[in-house]
DNA sequence: TGAAGTTTAA
């Protein structure tokens, strides 16, 4: 039997654990309601029913969570609806699609023969994130090609886009050539673009690539601080410290002072390898050329000794950074209840909490997930929900790292009526699910023994076009095997064969 | 998301 939570009295569901699987009919959160974002604000300003919109977008999507195998069949199934399109209902469908193509392409082409309504730059741009994102490079680039034949719709943005997501999918080669090529598109190649570039081949594990590309184009652009600060934060967290080094000394022949930005990489660096004693000389050397620490160098010197279990040095490091007049900001905050929180100081950390608002430094989104992580870490279910309430409150808009801890502890204590209720308020507030919800849904539900709902999800993945990670799909075939669940073994082997091919035609 | 920091995990 499960532990029955203390829930706070707003959170109406039985406290029997038993009944929680099969009767919460009545659970309510009071959160999806009263919850009103930014854009909605705006839309009542300029007196839009956002009402409406809201019905739109749910009939829209209702008929959009029916499985489809083409885009085409989108545009069919959605032939008959005569829901009134507008820009920003456009704009949240898409959101609530963005990590499944087929309905997002196929609603964006609906919305296309919609012939009152052109879609704005703006939407194309999205269209071709969700396209980048999923992988299907080949329909981004059709769309890239009607964009330019349009005319006007190619922007800085667009191409920031295509490149980003072609280096996360590894296709480093690709985006180096979409830069190349940019003038076919109508655009100039700046070092603003470059810039991008070489950050995003950086961020996506291709400092290489980022090395030879500017090479080749340093000379047809001159680069700026910008380009060397991104090239040296790459070869950092690559681990590539020599590299990293020519970096430096390259910006330095280019007569471009490191800055503060470039030190603070390589102290992020010297962090990682847990050689603080090489840290604190570079704290030393910033402060003798007159590039002092900032509140940034200070977080992540302060995270990484509490990482590293050195949480009384860490704290040495709070008061140094007030002793040298540096003043706290949210992320610091955030770290420091992070650190906290690991060290077992549930207390100091809450004192932080309550602390920064009085500093002037309000909670954000990454606040509350700390908070709420750690509450569900300690099995606080109450005070998890509380704070999701009151970061809704506040305006705070909760994002994927907010719920996960939630979903999780409602695979453990088996709430699958919880689960499914917050799933669908995840959903209404466009927090699209990707591969890594649906694994901690799958393993969390291993592991409690639901595995009915395990095989669902699994499911629902594969359908979605995700590749299921194989430690996921090993746990959950090992648990049917241990059940003898042949059947369903069976169609869970079927389900991977044909994401694995799926995977291939992408 | 995008020149540096903070959540997070199979």
């Amino acid at each position: 039997m499960n532990e029955s939570p203390e829930l706070p009295n707003w959170v109406k569901y039985p406290l029997d654990g038993s009944s929680i699987v099969d009767s919460v009919d009545d659970f309510v959160l009071p959160t999806t309601s009263n919850y009103v974002s930014n854009e909605e604000v705006q839309d009542c300003k300029i007196s839009t029913p956002s009402k409406k919109t809201d019905n739109d977008v749910e009939e829209i999507s209702t008929i959009l969570k029916s499985r489809y195998t083409s885009p085409e069949e989108v545009v069919k199934a959605l032939d008959h609806c005569h829901v009134v399109v507008s820009e920003s209902m456009v704009e949240k469908v898409l959101k609530r699609f963005s990590n499944d193509w087929i309905p997002a392409f196929g609603f964006f082409r609906w919305y296309q023969m919609q012939s009152t309504y052109k879609p704005s730059a703006n939407l194309y741009d999205s269209v071709v994130d969700i396209l980048g994102k999923t992988k299907m490079f080949d329909i981004m680039w059709e769309l890239v090609v009607e964009m330019v034949r349009l005319g006007g719709l190619i922007s800085l943005t667009t191409m920031s886009k295509i490149m980003r997501r072609l280096a996360r999918g590894g296709k480093y080669f690709d985006a180096i050539v979409a830069f190349r090529e940019m003038k076919r598109f109508g655009l100039s190649k700046d070092i603003l673009a470059m810039n991008v570039l070489l950050d995003s081949l950086c961020k996506e594990r291709g400092v290489e690539y980022a090395l030879d590309a500017f090479l080749e184009f340093k000379n047809e652009m001159p680069p700026n601080s910008h380009t060397f600060n991104v090239l040296i934060h790459g070869c950092c967290k690559a681990r590539q410290l020599n590299k990293a080094q020519w970096a430096l000394e390259e910006m330095e022949r280019y007569g471009i002072h490191p800055c503060v930005i470039s030190y603070t990489s390589m102290i992020e660096a010297y962090c990682r390898e847990k050689d603080f004693r090489k840290v604190d000389a570079i704290l030393d050397e910033m402060q003798s050329k007159g590039c002092p620490p900032n509140v940034v160098t200070y977080t992540i010197v302060m995270h990484s000794l509490g990482k590293a279990k050195e949480t009384y040095e860490a704290m040495g490091i709070y008061e140094r950074m007030k002793r040298n007049g540096c003043v706290p900001d949210t992320s610091f905050y955030n770290s420091l209840i992070y650190i906290l929180s690991k060290a077992g100081r549930i207390k100091d950390a809450n004192n932080i909490y309550e602390e920064m608002s009085k500093n002037g430094c309000t909670p954000d989104v990454t606040t509350y997930n700390t908070m709420i992580s750690v509450a569900c870490d300690h099995s606080q279910v109450e005070n998890a929900l509380k704070l999701l309430q009151e970061m809704e409150e506040r305006p705070c808009k909760p994002d994927l790292k907010t719920y996960a801890p939630l979903l999780k502890m409602c695979c453990q204590k088996k709430w699958m009526r919880i689960l499914f209720f917050l799933l669908d308020d995840m959903f209404k507030k466009g927090i699209s699910i990707e591969i890594g919800t649906y694994s901690l849904l799958v393993n969390g539900l291993c592991k409690s023994g639901n595995l009915g709902q395990a095989c669902l999800f699994f499911e629902e993945m594969v359908l979605k076009g995700l590749l299921p990670w194989s430690n996921t799909y090993t746990r959950l075939v090992k648990e049917l095997e241990r059940k003898d669940m042949e059947t369903e073994k069976e169609k869970i082997r079927q389900l991977m064969e044909q994401a694995k091919n799926g995977e291939q035609t992408c």
